[in-house]
DNA sequence: CTGTTTTGCCGACCATCGGTCGACAGTTAG
DNA sequence: CTAACTGTCGACCGATGGTCGGCAAAACAG
Protein backbone atom coordinates (compact mmCIF):
# COMPACT_ATOMS: atom_id res chain seq x y z
CA UNK A 1 0.00 0.00 0.00
CA UNK A 2 3.10 2.60 -0.84
CA UNK A 3 -0.05 5.02 -2.39
CA UNK A 4 -2.04 5.06 0.55
CA UNK A 5 0.97 5.55 2.69
CA UNK A 6 2.21 8.20 0.19
CA UNK A 7 -1.44 9.85 1.05
CA UNK A 8 -1.14 9.60 4.82
CA UNK A 9 2.58 11.46 4.33
CA UNK A 10 0.66 14.20 2.90
CA UNK A 11 -2.22 14.84 4.81
CA UNK A 12 0.52 14.95 7.80
CA UNK A 13 2.69 17.58 5.74
CA UNK A 14 -0.55 19.34 5.12
CA UNK A 15 -1.69 19.34 8.80
CA UNK A 16 1.93 20.23 10.12
CA UNK A 17 1.82 23.26 7.78
CA UNK A 18 -1.68 24.46 8.59
CA UNK A 19 -1.19 23.57 12.04
CA UNK A 20 2.24 26.53 12.61
CA UNK A 21 0.16 28.94 10.41
CA UNK A 22 -3.05 28.78 12.74
CA UNK A 23 -1.06 28.91 15.50
CA UNK A 24 1.39 31.84 14.63
CA UNK A 25 -0.92 33.79 12.05
CA UNK A 26 -4.47 33.13 14.20
CA UNK A 27 -7.02 30.49 12.24
CA UNK A 28 -8.57 33.00 10.35
CA UNK A 29 -5.60 35.00 9.18
CA UNK A 30 -4.18 31.81 7.39
CA UNK A 31 -5.42 31.19 3.78
CA UNK A 32 -5.75 28.13 2.29
CA UNK A 33 -3.40 29.65 -0.50
CA UNK A 34 -0.93 30.02 2.15
CA UNK A 35 -1.05 26.27 3.16
CA UNK A 36 -1.13 25.53 -0.42
CA UNK A 37 2.75 27.66 -1.06
CA UNK A 38 4.45 25.90 1.34
CA UNK A 39 3.43 22.32 1.28
CA UNK A 40 3.59 23.09 -2.32
CA UNK A 41 0.12 21.10 -3.55
CA UNK A 42 -2.60 22.81 -5.67
CA UNK A 43 -6.23 23.28 -4.07
CA UNK A 44 -7.61 20.40 -5.25
CA UNK A 45 -5.22 18.04 -3.36
CA UNK A 46 -5.69 19.79 -0.50
CA UNK A 47 -9.90 19.39 -0.72
CA UNK A 48 -8.77 15.54 -1.82
CA UNK A 49 -7.31 15.33 1.77
CA UNK A 50 -10.08 17.51 3.38
CA UNK A 51 -13.49 18.23 3.40
CA UNK A 52 -12.83 22.21 4.41
CA UNK A 53 -10.56 24.86 6.36
CA UNK A 54 -12.29 24.11 9.45
CA UNK A 55 -11.96 20.36 9.36
CA UNK A 56 -8.08 21.25 9.13
CA UNK A 57 -8.64 23.11 12.50
CA UNK A 58 -10.54 20.29 14.35
CA UNK A 59 -8.47 17.45 12.82
CA UNK A 60 -4.97 19.74 14.44
CA UNK A 61 -6.96 20.86 17.93
CA UNK A 62 -7.45 16.80 18.58
CA UNK A 63 -3.61 16.68 18.16
CA UNK A 64 -2.80 19.30 20.21
CA UNK A 65 -5.16 18.30 22.94
CA UNK A 66 -4.13 14.84 22.44
CA UNK A 67 -0.34 15.66 23.19
CA UNK A 68 -1.63 17.43 26.10
CA UNK A 69 -3.32 14.77 27.64
CA UNK A 70 -0.41 12.28 27.10
CA UNK A 71 2.00 14.29 28.70
CA UNK A 72 -1.04 14.97 31.52
CA UNK A 73 -0.90 10.82 31.19
CA UNK A 74 2.74 10.52 31.69
CA UNK A 75 2.97 12.84 34.51
CA UNK A 76 0.19 11.87 36.81
CA UNK A 77 0.74 8.16 37.01
CA UNK A 78 4.20 8.74 38.67
CA UNK A 79 3.90 7.29 41.98
CA UNK A 80 6.99 8.53 43.11
CA UNK A 81 5.63 12.50 43.01
CA UNK A 82 3.03 13.80 45.67
CA UNK A 83 -0.34 14.01 44.10
CA UNK A 84 -0.78 17.12 44.28
CA UNK A 85 2.52 17.88 42.43
CA UNK A 86 1.37 15.60 39.74
CA UNK A 87 -1.86 17.18 39.54
CA UNK A 88 -0.43 20.77 39.23
CA UNK A 89 2.39 19.40 36.62
CA UNK A 90 -0.41 18.03 34.46
CA UNK A 91 -2.70 21.03 34.32
CA UNK A 92 0.48 23.29 33.44
CA UNK A 93 1.47 20.85 30.93
CA UNK A 94 -1.07 21.49 29.14
CA UNK A 95 -1.30 23.61 25.62
CA UNK A 96 2.64 24.89 25.51
CA UNK A 97 1.64 25.28 22.07
CA UNK A 98 0.26 28.25 22.06
CA UNK A 99 3.69 30.03 22.46
CA UNK A 100 5.29 32.68 19.28
CA UNK A 101 8.15 32.22 18.17
CA UNK A 102 9.68 32.28 22.30
CA UNK A 103 12.38 35.50 21.79
CA UNK A 104 9.00 38.44 21.14
CA UNK A 105 7.42 36.92 24.02
CA UNK A 106 7.09 40.63 25.41
CA UNK A 107 5.46 43.28 23.53
CA UNK A 108 4.45 40.37 20.78
CA UNK A 109 0.78 41.48 19.51
CA UNK A 110 -1.08 38.33 20.40
CA UNK A 111 -3.16 37.01 17.45
CA UNK A 112 -7.48 37.36 17.22
CA UNK A 113 -7.57 34.15 17.23
CA UNK A 114 -11.10 33.13 18.84
CA UNK A 115 -12.11 30.00 16.91
CA UNK A 116 -8.78 28.00 17.76
CA UNK A 117 -9.09 29.21 21.10
CA UNK A 118 -12.78 27.78 22.02
CA UNK A 119 -12.74 24.90 20.11
CA UNK A 120 -9.51 23.87 21.84
CA UNK A 121 -11.09 24.69 25.61
CA UNK A 122 -13.99 22.80 24.46
CA UNK A 123 -12.14 19.96 23.68
CA UNK A 124 -9.15 20.17 26.10
CA UNK A 125 -11.85 20.07 28.96
CA UNK A 126 -13.96 17.60 27.68
CA UNK A 127 -10.38 15.07 27.47
CA UNK A 128 -8.60 16.21 30.49
CA UNK A 129 -11.41 16.35 33.00
CA UNK A 130 -11.64 12.44 33.11
CA UNK A 131 -7.62 11.86 33.78
CA UNK A 132 -7.88 14.43 36.46
CA UNK A 133 -11.09 13.09 38.26
CA UNK A 134 -9.14 9.69 38.72
CA UNK A 135 -5.83 12.00 40.22
CA UNK A 136 -8.57 13.88 42.37
CA UNK A 137 -10.56 10.93 43.40
CA UNK A 138 -7.06 9.41 44.54
CA UNK A 139 -6.12 12.46 46.46
CA UNK A 140 -9.89 12.37 48.51
CA UNK A 141 -9.05 8.29 49.60
CA UNK A 142 -5.50 9.72 50.52
CA UNK A 143 -7.46 12.41 52.87
CA UNK A 144 -5.64 15.47 50.97
CA UNK A 145 -8.75 16.36 49.72
CA UNK A 146 -11.91 17.32 50.75
CA UNK A 147 -14.59 18.43 48.05
CA UNK A 148 -17.98 17.68 47.12
CA UNK A 149 -18.15 18.34 43.19
CA UNK A 150 -14.98 16.80 42.33
CA UNK A 151 -15.81 16.70 38.74
CA UNK A 152 -17.52 20.17 38.85
CA UNK A 153 -14.46 21.36 40.79
CA UNK A 154 -12.18 20.01 37.95
CA UNK A 155 -13.75 21.29 34.75
CA UNK A 156 -13.52 24.73 36.87
CA UNK A 157 -9.87 24.81 37.98
CA UNK A 158 -8.88 23.77 34.12
CA UNK A 159 -11.13 26.29 32.70
CA UNK A 160 -9.74 28.94 34.91
CA UNK A 161 -5.66 28.00 34.50
CA UNK A 162 -6.29 28.03 30.87
CA UNK A 163 -8.42 31.00 30.69
CA UNK A 164 -6.61 32.78 32.61
CA UNK A 165 -3.03 32.13 31.41
CA UNK A 166 -3.13 30.68 28.21
CA UNK A 167 -5.40 32.22 26.68
CA UNK A 168 -4.76 35.64 24.84
CA UNK A 169 -8.00 36.63 26.86
CA UNK A 170 -6.49 38.40 29.92
CA UNK A 171 -3.78 40.90 29.05
CA UNK A 172 -2.57 41.94 32.24
CA UNK A 173 0.84 43.44 32.81
CA UNK A 174 4.05 41.90 34.15
CA UNK A 175 3.40 43.69 37.62
CA UNK A 176 -0.11 41.96 37.96
CA UNK A 177 0.95 38.49 37.35
CA UNK A 178 2.03 37.27 40.62
CA UNK A 179 -0.85 38.11 42.17
CA UNK A 180 -3.09 36.22 39.51
CA UNK A 181 -1.14 33.13 40.21
CA UNK A 182 -0.96 33.43 44.01
CA UNK A 183 -4.94 34.03 43.43
CA UNK A 184 -5.20 31.11 41.39
CA UNK A 185 -3.55 29.14 43.73
CA UNK A 186 -5.42 30.66 46.63
CA UNK A 187 -8.15 29.80 45.17
CA UNK A 188 -7.32 26.09 43.71
CA UNK A 189 -6.62 25.35 47.63
CA UNK A 190 -10.21 26.14 48.92
CA UNK A 191 -11.97 24.40 45.88
CA UNK A 192 -9.88 21.47 46.38
CA UNK A 193 -10.01 21.72 50.20
CA UNK A 194 -6.41 21.17 50.81
CA UNK A 195 -5.16 22.58 53.65
CA UNK A 196 -4.17 26.21 53.30
CA UNK A 197 -1.08 27.05 52.03
CA UNK A 198 -0.18 23.63 50.28
CA UNK A 199 -0.07 25.17 46.87
CA UNK A 200 2.38 28.15 47.64
CA UNK A 201 5.51 26.56 46.53
CA UNK A 202 4.24 26.70 43.21
CA UNK A 203 4.20 30.08 42.47
CA UNK A 204 7.81 29.71 41.35
CA UNK A 205 7.02 26.91 38.53
CA UNK A 206 4.97 29.54 36.52
CA UNK A 207 7.75 31.23 34.39
CA UNK B 1 -27.81 70.22 13.78
CA UNK B 2 -30.34 68.35 12.44
CA UNK B 3 -28.26 66.61 9.75
CA UNK B 4 -26.16 65.49 12.60
CA UNK B 5 -28.84 64.20 14.36
CA UNK B 6 -29.99 62.66 11.28
CA UNK B 7 -26.68 60.72 11.29
CA UNK B 8 -26.97 59.56 14.50
CA UNK B 9 -29.96 58.16 14.29
CA UNK B 10 -28.68 55.77 11.00
CA UNK B 11 -26.14 54.68 13.20
CA UNK B 12 -28.17 53.59 15.67
CA UNK B 13 -30.54 51.55 13.54
CA UNK B 14 -27.58 50.20 11.83
CA UNK B 15 -26.34 49.04 15.17
CA UNK B 16 -29.76 47.86 15.95
CA UNK B 17 -29.87 45.65 13.06
CA UNK B 18 -26.75 44.53 13.52
CA UNK B 19 -26.79 43.47 16.58
CA UNK B 20 -30.07 41.04 16.42
CA UNK B 21 -28.84 39.51 13.50
CA UNK B 22 -24.99 38.69 15.12
CA UNK B 23 -26.71 37.32 18.46
CA UNK B 24 -28.98 35.39 16.68
CA UNK B 25 -27.14 34.22 13.10
CA UNK B 26 -24.00 34.79 14.91
CA UNK B 27 -21.26 37.08 13.85
CA UNK B 28 -19.07 35.24 10.80
CA UNK B 29 -22.54 33.79 9.76
CA UNK B 30 -24.23 37.43 9.23
CA UNK B 31 -23.14 39.06 6.21
CA UNK B 32 -22.41 42.95 5.38
CA UNK B 33 -24.94 42.64 2.77
CA UNK B 34 -27.88 41.00 5.34
CA UNK B 35 -27.32 43.98 7.49
CA UNK B 36 -27.79 46.40 4.27
CA UNK B 37 -31.24 44.88 3.59
CA UNK B 38 -32.90 44.90 6.41
CA UNK B 39 -32.02 48.73 7.32
CA UNK B 40 -32.19 49.27 3.29
CA UNK B 41 -29.09 51.42 2.76
CA UNK B 42 -26.46 50.88 0.56
CA UNK B 43 -22.87 49.49 0.95
CA UNK B 44 -21.43 53.13 0.68
CA UNK B 45 -23.53 54.17 3.58
CA UNK B 46 -22.55 51.84 5.68
CA UNK B 47 -18.88 52.10 5.77
CA UNK B 48 -19.26 55.39 5.85
CA UNK B 49 -20.23 55.03 9.34
CA UNK B 50 -18.32 52.33 10.85
CA UNK B 51 -15.05 50.91 8.88
CA UNK B 52 -15.85 47.44 9.20
CA UNK B 53 -18.12 45.21 10.10
CA UNK B 54 -15.70 44.11 12.95
CA UNK B 55 -16.07 47.83 14.29
CA UNK B 56 -19.97 47.38 14.46
CA UNK B 57 -19.34 44.49 16.65
CA UNK B 58 -17.18 45.92 18.98
CA UNK B 59 -19.61 48.55 19.02
CA UNK B 60 -22.32 46.79 19.83
CA UNK B 61 -20.43 44.53 22.41
CA UNK B 62 -19.73 47.84 24.57
CA UNK B 63 -23.29 48.51 24.47
CA UNK B 64 -24.43 45.12 25.60
CA UNK B 65 -21.69 45.26 28.49
CA UNK B 66 -22.80 48.83 29.59
CA UNK B 67 -26.53 47.47 29.64
CA UNK B 68 -25.43 44.42 32.11
CA UNK B 69 -23.34 46.70 34.21
CA UNK B 70 -25.93 49.24 34.79
CA UNK B 71 -27.98 46.93 35.65
CA UNK B 72 -25.49 45.79 37.80
CA UNK B 73 -25.59 48.99 39.66
CA UNK B 74 -28.97 49.24 40.04
CA UNK B 75 -28.77 45.92 41.97
CA UNK B 76 -25.96 46.49 44.39
CA UNK B 77 -26.89 49.19 45.33
CA UNK B 78 -29.82 48.27 46.95
CA UNK B 79 -28.90 47.92 50.36
CA UNK B 80 -32.52 46.71 51.30
CA UNK B 81 -31.24 43.20 49.67
CA UNK B 82 -28.69 40.94 51.87
CA UNK B 83 -25.37 41.52 50.22
CA UNK B 84 -24.96 37.79 49.07
CA UNK B 85 -28.19 38.02 47.21
CA UNK B 86 -27.20 41.68 45.69
CA UNK B 87 -23.96 39.83 44.16
CA UNK B 88 -25.27 36.65 43.41
CA UNK B 89 -28.31 38.89 41.28
CA UNK B 90 -25.56 40.93 39.96
CA UNK B 91 -23.61 38.44 37.99
CA UNK B 92 -26.67 36.76 36.98
CA UNK B 93 -28.17 40.00 35.60
CA UNK B 94 -25.39 39.96 32.99
CA UNK B 95 -26.30 39.08 29.59
CA UNK B 96 -29.24 37.59 29.08
CA UNK B 97 -29.11 38.89 25.34
CA UNK B 98 -27.63 36.12 24.11
CA UNK B 99 -30.76 33.85 24.39
CA UNK B 100 -32.03 32.93 20.90
CA UNK B 101 -35.66 33.16 20.50
CA UNK B 102 -37.17 31.98 23.63
CA UNK B 103 -39.28 29.03 22.25
CA UNK B 104 -36.77 27.05 20.37
CA UNK B 105 -34.28 27.14 23.63
CA UNK B 106 -34.20 23.26 23.59
CA UNK B 107 -33.01 21.44 21.15
CA UNK B 108 -31.61 24.62 19.50
CA UNK B 109 -28.38 24.24 17.54
CA UNK B 110 -26.32 26.80 19.14
CA UNK B 111 -24.36 29.04 16.64
CA UNK B 112 -20.93 29.17 16.52
CA UNK B 113 -19.82 32.97 17.54
CA UNK B 114 -16.38 32.60 18.88
CA UNK B 115 -15.13 36.03 18.09
CA UNK B 116 -18.86 37.92 19.93
CA UNK B 117 -18.14 35.24 22.59
CA UNK B 118 -14.58 36.37 23.39
CA UNK B 119 -14.53 39.82 22.97
CA UNK B 120 -17.44 39.88 25.06
CA UNK B 121 -15.43 37.81 27.91
CA UNK B 122 -12.79 39.94 27.67
CA UNK B 123 -15.10 43.25 27.81
CA UNK B 124 -17.16 41.93 30.33
CA UNK B 125 -14.86 40.90 32.79
CA UNK B 126 -12.92 44.18 32.80
CA UNK B 127 -16.20 46.37 33.35
CA UNK B 128 -17.59 44.60 35.83
CA UNK B 129 -14.71 43.54 38.00
CA UNK B 130 -14.35 46.84 39.71
CA UNK B 131 -18.18 46.87 40.15
CA UNK B 132 -17.96 43.64 42.80
CA UNK B 133 -15.05 44.72 43.68
CA UNK B 134 -16.66 47.13 45.95
CA UNK B 135 -19.38 45.06 46.77
CA UNK B 136 -16.48 41.90 47.96
CA UNK B 137 -14.74 44.53 49.81
CA UNK B 138 -18.37 45.31 51.55
CA UNK B 139 -18.77 41.79 52.21
CA UNK B 140 -15.27 41.50 53.87
CA UNK B 141 -15.97 44.58 56.06
CA UNK B 142 -18.70 43.00 57.36
CA UNK B 143 -17.37 39.79 58.08
CA UNK B 144 -19.26 37.95 55.84
CA UNK B 145 -16.56 36.81 53.34
CA UNK B 146 -13.04 35.95 54.06
CA UNK B 147 -10.38 35.73 50.94
CA UNK B 148 -6.81 37.33 50.39
CA UNK B 149 -7.22 38.07 46.53
CA UNK B 150 -10.28 39.35 45.85
CA UNK B 151 -10.06 41.04 42.46
CA UNK B 152 -8.64 37.85 41.33
CA UNK B 153 -11.43 36.09 42.83
CA UNK B 154 -13.98 38.14 41.44
CA UNK B 155 -12.39 37.73 38.08
CA UNK B 156 -12.63 33.88 38.32
CA UNK B 157 -16.33 34.15 39.47
CA UNK B 158 -17.25 35.94 36.56
CA UNK B 159 -15.37 34.10 34.15
CA UNK B 160 -16.43 30.85 35.40
CA UNK B 161 -20.11 31.58 35.98
CA UNK B 162 -20.05 33.45 32.11
CA UNK B 163 -17.93 30.22 30.46
CA UNK B 164 -20.41 27.39 32.07
CA UNK B 165 -23.79 29.19 32.18
CA UNK B 166 -23.77 31.78 29.42
CA UNK B 167 -21.45 30.58 26.86
CA UNK B 168 -22.07 28.42 24.51
CA UNK B 169 -18.76 26.25 25.37
CA UNK B 170 -20.01 23.52 27.48
CA UNK B 171 -22.59 21.36 25.90
CA UNK B 172 -24.38 19.19 28.89
CA UNK B 173 -27.69 18.07 29.26
CA UNK B 174 -30.27 18.08 31.40
CA UNK B 175 -29.35 16.03 33.40
CA UNK B 176 -26.01 17.79 34.55
CA UNK B 177 -27.24 20.95 34.74
CA UNK B 178 -28.05 20.86 38.83
CA UNK B 179 -24.79 19.06 39.68
CA UNK B 180 -23.01 21.95 37.71
CA UNK B 181 -24.89 24.73 39.63
CA UNK B 182 -24.63 23.27 42.65
CA UNK B 183 -20.72 22.88 41.96
CA UNK B 184 -20.44 26.16 40.86
CA UNK B 185 -22.52 27.53 44.26
CA UNK B 186 -20.19 24.99 46.63
CA UNK B 187 -17.19 26.64 44.77
CA UNK B 188 -17.92 29.93 44.85
CA UNK B 189 -18.44 29.88 48.72
CA UNK B 190 -15.14 28.17 48.96
CA UNK B 191 -13.85 30.71 47.17
CA UNK B 192 -15.39 33.78 48.80
CA UNK B 193 -14.93 32.27 52.24
CA UNK B 194 -18.22 32.50 53.41
CA UNK B 195 -20.15 29.81 56.10
CA UNK B 196 -20.56 26.39 53.95
CA UNK B 197 -24.44 26.33 52.27
CA UNK B 198 -24.41 29.72 52.42
CA UNK B 199 -25.29 29.92 48.55
CA UNK B 200 -27.48 26.94 48.74
CA UNK B 201 -30.93 29.07 48.42
CA UNK B 202 -29.64 30.18 44.97
CA UNK B 203 -30.34 27.06 43.21
CA UNK B 204 -33.39 27.51 42.52
CA UNK B 205 -32.84 30.91 40.76
CA UNK B 206 -31.60 29.39 37.58
CA UNK B 207 -34.14 28.69 35.24
C1' DC C 1 -30.17 85.12 -3.90
C1' DT C 2 -25.99 82.69 -5.34
C1' DG C 3 -21.90 80.11 -4.91
C1' DT C 4 -19.45 76.84 -1.88
C1' DT C 5 -18.79 73.37 1.59
C1' DT C 6 -20.38 69.75 4.25
C1' DT C 7 -23.20 65.78 5.23
C1' DG C 8 -25.33 61.78 3.91
C1' DC C 9 -26.00 58.52 0.59
C1' DC C 10 -25.63 55.57 -3.54
C1' DG C 11 -24.27 51.29 -6.11
C1' DA C 12 -20.96 49.72 -9.48
C1' DC C 13 -16.73 47.82 -8.82
C1' DC C 14 -12.68 45.20 -6.79
C1' DA C 15 -9.58 41.79 -4.61
C1' DT C 16 -9.68 37.86 -2.15
C1' DC C 17 -11.49 34.05 -0.01
C1' DG C 18 -13.18 29.19 0.61
C1' DG C 19 -14.66 25.77 -2.19
C1' DT C 20 -15.86 22.97 -6.85
C1' DC C 21 -14.97 20.35 -10.88
C1' DG C 22 -13.47 18.01 -14.89
C1' DA C 23 -9.30 16.38 -16.65
C1' DC C 24 -5.32 13.62 -16.35
C1' DA C 25 -1.19 10.98 -15.08
C1' DG C 26 0.65 6.81 -12.62
C1' DT C 27 -0.15 2.69 -10.41
C1' DT C 28 -2.64 -1.53 -9.51
C1' DA C 29 -5.78 -5.28 -10.58
C1' DG C 30 -8.11 -8.44 -13.64
C1' DC D 1 -4.35 -4.42 -22.78
C1' DT D 2 -7.91 -2.59 -20.31
C1' DA D 3 -10.36 -0.89 -16.31
C1' DA D 4 -10.38 1.20 -12.14
C1' DC D 5 -8.53 3.60 -8.49
C1' DT D 6 -5.48 7.10 -6.32
C1' DG D 7 -3.52 11.40 -6.14
C1' DT D 8 -2.84 15.69 -8.39
C1' DC D 9 -3.73 19.79 -10.93
C1' DG D 10 -5.43 24.62 -11.73
C1' DA D 11 -9.06 27.14 -14.03
C1' DC D 12 -13.17 28.54 -12.36
C1' DC D 13 -17.16 30.07 -9.22
C1' DG D 14 -20.13 32.59 -5.99
C1' DA D 15 -19.95 35.22 -2.03
C1' DT D 16 -17.84 38.38 0.98
C1' DG D 17 -15.74 42.56 3.08
C1' DG D 18 -14.36 46.72 1.53
C1' DT D 19 -13.42 51.00 -1.94
C1' DC D 20 -14.43 54.91 -4.72
C1' DG D 21 -16.14 58.60 -7.45
C1' DG D 22 -20.15 60.88 -7.94
C1' DC D 23 -24.55 62.99 -6.57
C1' DA D 24 -28.16 65.55 -4.05
C1' DA D 25 -29.74 68.33 -0.46
C1' DA D 26 -28.91 70.90 3.46
C1' DA D 27 -25.97 74.46 5.78
C1' DC D 28 -23.26 78.16 5.43
C1' DA D 29 -20.97 82.42 3.53
C1' DG D 30 -20.93 86.56 0.77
Amino acid sequence: MKTVKEGEVRRQEILMVARELFVTKGYEQTTVNDILKIVDIAKGTFYYYFNSKEEVLAAIILDIVEEGAKRAEQILKDKSVPLINRIMMAIMAQSPEFEGSEEIRDEMHKVDNAKLEQLYTKTMLKRMTPLLEVAVAEGVAADLFHLDYPRETIESILLLGHMLFDCNIMDWGMTEYPAKIQGFLANMERMLGTGAGELKDFLQMFA
